[in-house]
DNA sequence: TGACTTTTTTCAAGATATATACTATGTATT
DNA sequence: AATACATAGTATATATCTTGAAAAAAGTCA
């Protein structure tokens, strides 16, 4: 029931403007002639697009490129200074605000720190505002070249012009960050999941590339995935998918957090592992404190292997994904170490078929591409309209 | 990253054809003036678009309706002999194929009984093609009229020309089904897996209509799911997705009849419920002996149920679903009768922001849809890409 | 019968992609 | 140095498409 849409000829341009600059966008440079075979538009309308995408500056000529005795084409890529991006990462400890060019080169960067328990709404929304003010500053880029903000919090995100939050750990519950922030800023806002945007970091740059069906599992204190389908994140009803912490992997076991028993994050949580081992719970320590048990062969690093395995098994027979990203700071750590006895885990606890076409991998950029990721939200719909350059109209206003 | 596609201004045409025919077939019969307020187009296009239609035949006038002082609306409808699909489905126990007009109107039905362990896939091709030359003659529809055919299967289908089958139950593995039924018929060919051609059809015509996020769930002896992502049957990268019944719900406990410890189906499987209640196997009178088994209120039952929440939990929780649809035969037998606690052990186990968007309900359609979802493959195509009539022509051949 | 209302069609205008012919810009050869 | 050749990119003519406005169609109401 797939429902296609489209009706003037105009919106014809706009998608084919969209097909090339996407192109350009993840190939890089690359003359017309190529851009030809790789759209499969006729030469004649990726001259006339390009040229329009030049005339506004949108991509810019790269060079040449010699040829074996024919006019050397000319290379065409994105200017990288036709925009910028802001991610915003929300984190348990901080604020942290960047500022990247359309290449994702980091031009500027904020950072504030947060008080355990310490998450009050308008603090939040203090640090954001006052980052993005000391970005554009230090960067000197004027607000009207910002394409828009990327915002990623922890939480359930209700997509929506309020942008409303529901977040257990900040004790946030209906909390429209989204009109807050709007307050303090004309740029456009794209607020979500902390958990999704770092997923879509890793889908765009990192280990997650060109692949059209995967889920990034997100394992730190908290446990989550990102569910890639078809290229897209996935968000369902009310972007709350992706949900893998709480699902049931031993009904009736070990009680999480979040109230429920056999959760999955009661096991391979970071938190939860550093319990079961018998372990002090210290924010400052916990990162070198489960590298340790992972040094040392703990049996309960055993254990959570096979907890590991067998989410992760659970995935793929649910989504038979062709990559699975494992990230997050104690995904990381657990897997640097144990990838192979993870993978063999999972073997174990899947479907044949669906496991076998499924490629399990370790993330590449480090836990600290949530602001990366949720600049990329900016730049996803920059990528789809960008009829002239709506964010400079709404900045105009 | 959605892709943009869409090149020629030929598509539009195409495109706005396919925007129509689908209100039109899924609202039903509606006037010109209407559709334009439906599919946002112009009433110029409106008027051109259906009249291409109506020419072609693919739909028909149906009447007047009244108005209080002008021109009475003209109504348009899909022309329901305009065309026929034809729905196999591959079980257990039986090879059905029924003959639908595109109303989904049953014009004619074959049903060959199959042995247990009588699946050799020569019996099944073969009838297939005589279920196939039974309808057409009992129908008196010509094969030039037939748009395609659509076959359930179980199983794992590749997607592809031969559409290779993997399944265990029968022991095929990777048998090219397609290829071997193109050899007796010219008939354009749809194969899927029987569990989300079913979940289709209580897409399209049962308890799911509407929804755009949606699983069916699927529980008989075997257990599956369907999901549906943006109105879309979600198949993943080898069409497999859906594996819900072999997910671990309690790790390293029952063993399953695939082999592993803990999966769902292991618990909630028609056999796997008469096994932990201690009743002999018999396929003949299982149904009898659940039902009785939920009349008594056996606590196996109560266990039961609970584990089912706890599946639907993580349903709901990956994929954030606004409705859950409770189908297969062991599936509608428990939930007619226990629907309530279902829903409270699912809501026990699941997140409280999820869980009160999604709607638990029982499927509408029976167990026996599978045929009319295959059907459905054909019409999802019929509705997509009708620039003349696909079907005669490769008919014509 | 004629005024009015509502639906549907017609028609001219504007916009688009493509194919084909053409121009631009290099290398290879004489 | 001049010419032929090869490849890249552009301009023009053509066929479609959607649309808005005007016109036509098909009724009701007084």
């Amino acid at each position: 029931m797939a429902r296609p849409e489209r009706r003037t000829v105009r919106d014809l341009r706009k998608g084919n403007r969209a097909v090339l600059l996407r192109a350009l966008y993840f190939v890089g440079p690359t003359s017309r002639h190529e851009l030809t075979a790789l759209t499969g538009l006729s030469a004649a309308t990726v001259s006339n697009v390009t040229g329009d995408l030049l005339s506004d500056n949108v991509i810019v000529e790269a060079g040449l490129v010699d040829s074996d005795g024919g006019r050397p084409r000319v290379l065409l890529r994105v200017n990288p200074v036709h925009g910028y991006a802001i991610g915003v990462d929300v984190g348990e400890t901080h604020v942290r605000v960047e500022l990247f060019d359309l290449d994702m080169n980091e031009k500027a960067k904020a950072e504030f720190a947060l008080r355990p328990g310490g998450h009050e709404v308008e603090l939040v929304v203090r640090h954001i505002l006052a980052g993005i003010e000391a970005v554009l500053a230090d960067s000197g880029v004027a607000p009207g070249q910002v394409l828009g903000v990327g915002v990623g919090v922890p939480g359930i995100v209700e997509s929506g012009p309020d942008a409303l939050i529901h977040a257990q750990t900040f004790g946030w519950d209906a909390v429209p960050l989204g009109a807050l922030l709007r307050e303090g800023t004309s740029l456009p806002l794209y607020v979500d999941n902390g958990a999704k945007t770092m997923g879509q970091a890793e889908l765009w740059f990192g280990a997650g590339r060109g692949s059209r069906n995967a889920v990034i599992a997100l394992i730190g204190s908290g446990v989550g995935a990102s569910i890639i389908t078809d290229g897209v994140t996935y968000r369902g009803a009310n972007s709350s998918a992706g949900e893998w912490g709480h699902t049931k992997i031993a009904l009736g076991g070990r009680t999480c957090r979040c109230g429920g028993r056999g959760c999955l994050e009661a096991y391979i949580g970071a938190e939860a592992i550093l319990e079961r081992a018998g372990l002090p719970l210290d924010t400052a320590t916990e990162q070198a404190q489960l590298a340790e048990l992972v040094r040392s062969g703990s049996p309960v690093i055993d254990e959570t292997v096979e907890y590991l395995g067998a989410g992760l098994a659970n995935l793929i027979n649910l989504f038979n994904p062709e990559r699975i990203v494992v990230g997050g700071w104690a995904g990381l750590t657990l897997g640097h170490h144990l990838l192979t006895k993870i993978k063999k885990a999972a073997a174990e606890n899947c479907l044949t078929q669906p496991f076998s076409t499924a490629s399990i991998v370790l993330g590449r950029l480090g836990p600290d591409a949530v602001a990366l990721g949720a600049a990329t939200l900016v730049i996803e719909e920059f990528l789809l309209n960008n009829t002239t350059s709506p964010a400079r109209e709404a900045a105009a206003l």
